[in-house]
DNA sequence: CGCGATTTGTGCACCTCTTCACAAGCGCCT
DNA sequence: AGGCGCTTGTGAAGAGGTGCACAAATCGCG
């Protein structure tokens, strides 16, 4: 992704907001902690040890640990950490205390399915217009808003001021759709179609691709049905690995 | 993920399966190609580039001259390499040779776009069955396919030899269905419900969750903000950034 | 037949991320 | 007060991934 300028060099004056600048793999597991935090403040947790945390999450402990103490974390040895200030901390670190605006490019199929997610409002986002080509969808409304055509989309950015586009429309119409989200000022975008965008240096794009994630699956799947179709054959020296193989973390993955 | 192990370069045999061993990172790229090299194909050329192949999946021309070699790829320098015999390469070695059946569990919302998306289909994959626990949701059909009580999950497993099970359910309920689908033979395992699941080892999962996506989205969103309010210097131009403009490869990244 | 243009495959250095292991800090109990 | 068990925070080692730069291989052409 984007290099990342370091600070140090022009002459800062003096550090107040303090970025966090944190390593990427970090940013995209602390999600995932705030998920279980909320569970965990749910369930009535008011402090949770880094242990908890992590089997919550599904990671190593040491791993957390070293998340948060990027984040200049306010743990307490021989207790853990105070659930309601992490949660807050966490938040603050994504820049969720502030609910951003989401704009849905694309009302079809998949688009009406995330029109109506309450994950959205759930998590910090606001999902603030939703947008189409086709004339028919147009004035449609789901969950409360209203489908509007895509030309009003310069009109509706300044007015809500939207800070995420989503792109959920079929693959040869996601880069015409994303220039225009760059366009209206969007510098970030959650695309789910699959196709590669291209866009300018500053703007984040990230990508959902259903048939990618199954067809990784599809390679372990192959991968295990020949491991215990053909035992070591020949001089192998490795061990057979009668059972399972692999001691590990399953879940998630890659991911990181 | 995992230890593997092969003995790796030398003798390896001849026409035999030959376990790839791929880096999971060149796992997760695999797919991208794939679709790259199929629109390519469908554009008409009979060879590409390593250079051209990694613009058309957005990545560093090195990393996929490396990724392919890791399959024992059969490139030709001078000219590069040929598009029908890599698209099959690529798919041998993700298992995608056969069909894979795929069970759906969880016909709401999300899941009945899903269940009408055609990327499945042609990316290899097989709806074989949609389950769900409402009752009124049994027996609506969706795309030719009837929605069954995931009470006859095991019956249809075995009919239909399912490969891959996805997830669509609430977050609930996604543990115990998550049993179910592994107490009935499957090892690969698509979440899309926000929660940790545990499986026991040999069983893959993988998540896909919206919030995460936008909450990381909302870091850097909330870290570009932080940097143009800050630097004194000039106006708030976002152009005339430092260093060289870089063309580039933005997309994707991290990990994936 | 040899030469130059082109492109692959890869050694290497660098960087990020992961994981272990342990000292330091904290609260509690005696 | 002091000791004890528990938990954090982090140094260091290792594993894995990335990208440069270049030698080797191949084609086309004169
Ligand atoms: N349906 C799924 O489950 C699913 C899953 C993963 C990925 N996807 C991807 O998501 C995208 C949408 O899938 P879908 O099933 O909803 O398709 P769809 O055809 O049902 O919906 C696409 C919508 O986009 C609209 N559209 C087309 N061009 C547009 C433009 N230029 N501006 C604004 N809107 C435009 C269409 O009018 C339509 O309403 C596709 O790229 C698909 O590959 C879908
Ligand atoms: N809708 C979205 O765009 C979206 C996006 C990202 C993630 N998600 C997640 O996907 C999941 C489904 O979302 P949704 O909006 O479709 O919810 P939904 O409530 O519309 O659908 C859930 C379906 O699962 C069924 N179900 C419940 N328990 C079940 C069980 N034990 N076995 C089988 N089926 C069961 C319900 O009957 C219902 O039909 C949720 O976890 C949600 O957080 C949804």
């Amino acid at each position: 992704m984007s290099q990342h300028r370091h600070p140090g060099a022009p002459g800062s004056a003096g550090a107040v907001p303090a970025l966090p600048d944190l390593p990427e793999a970090t940013v995209a597991r602390l999600p995932e902690y705030l998920r279980a935090l909320h569970n965990l403040a749910d369930a009535g947790h008011e402090t949770v040890s880094s242990e908890g945390l992590a089997a919550a999450a599904g990671v190593n402990s040491a791993k957390l640990r070293k998340d948060l103490s990027h984040l200049g974390s306010y743990g307490t040895r021989g207790v853990g950490y105070d659930v309601a200030l992490l949660i807050e901390q966490i938040e603050s670190v994504l820049g969720l205390t502030q609910r951003r605006a989401v704009a849905l490019v694309g009302v079809g199929n998949l688009g009406h399915a995330l029109a109506g997610y309450d994950g959205f409002a759930s998590r910090g986002f606001r999902i603030a217009a939703l947008f189409d080509a086709d004339p028919a969808r147009v004035g449609e409304e789901i969950n409360g808003l209203v489908v509007q055509h895509v030309d009003e989309l310069p009109r509706v950015a300044a007015e809500e001021s939207i800070a995420i586009g989503v792109i959920a429309t079929p693959a040869a119409a996601a880069q015409p759709v994303a220039d225009q989200l760059v366009a209206v000022g969007v510098t970030s975008i959650l695309n789910f179609a699959p196709c590669v965008l291209s866009v300018p240096e500053g703007v984040d794009v990230r990508k959902v691709d259903l048939a990618i994630e199954l067809q990784i699956l599809s390679f372990h799947e192959h991968r295990k049905a020949s491991l215990t179709a053909l035992p070591a054959t020949g001089g192998s020296a490795l061990t057979a690995l009668p059972g399972g193989l692999a001691a590990n973390d399953s879940q998630e993955a890659i991911g990181t």
